[in-house]
DNA sequence: CTTCTAACA
DNA sequence: TGTTAGTA
């Protein structure tokens, strides 16, 4: 089938499919006319890539297991576990990092809110001096 | 009409 | 990634 076929099969966009060739993900023959032409069993390819993308890896490293994967089909390919592992350490990064952030932020807000008290009858109507409680000294 | 490559909003 | 130009 050729690059639309295979689009719209999986959804994947043309730019995409073309990306995944030359990441080396996918190798499509080439027809006279230049046209890729991919095999049937393409569909799967592109939709295990397409799943390991969702899951936040980078092309290169689907390229390392993605034939490990496809050949051990319904089985464990072990070659996905250091990666795996990699792949939750950055998560740890980022989520300290992001947590970090957020603390950063809601300390912000609390200031913000505190400010909001001390200035809260900027224009308010002033009470009366005689309903006041302004101690003048008397 | 579909696909290709390359480059840019 | 999307999109688009100019082809084959």
């Amino acid at each position: 089938m050729r690059i639309g076929e295979l689009a719209s099969i999986t959804g994947a966009s043309l730019r995409s499919l073309r990306y995944y060739e030359q990441q080396k993900l996918i190798s499509p023959v080439r027809s006279d006319n230049g046209y890729r032409e991919y095999s049937p069993f393409a569909v799967e390819q592109v939709e295990t890539i397409r799943f390991y993308i969702s899951l936040g890896f980078t092309t290169e490293q689907i390229a390392g297991f993605l034939h490990c994967v496809m050949q051990n089909k319904e089985a464990f390919c072990r070659d996905v576990l250091p990666v795996y592992e990699t792949k939750i350490a950055e998560l740890d990064q980022q989520i300290q990092l992001l947590s970090r952030i957020k603390s950063n932020l809601e300390e912000r807000v609390r200031a913000m809110l505190d400010e909001r008290e001390q200035d809260a009858d900027y224009d308010v109507i002033q009470p009366p001096p005689e309903a006041g409680r302004a101690p003048s000294g008397g």
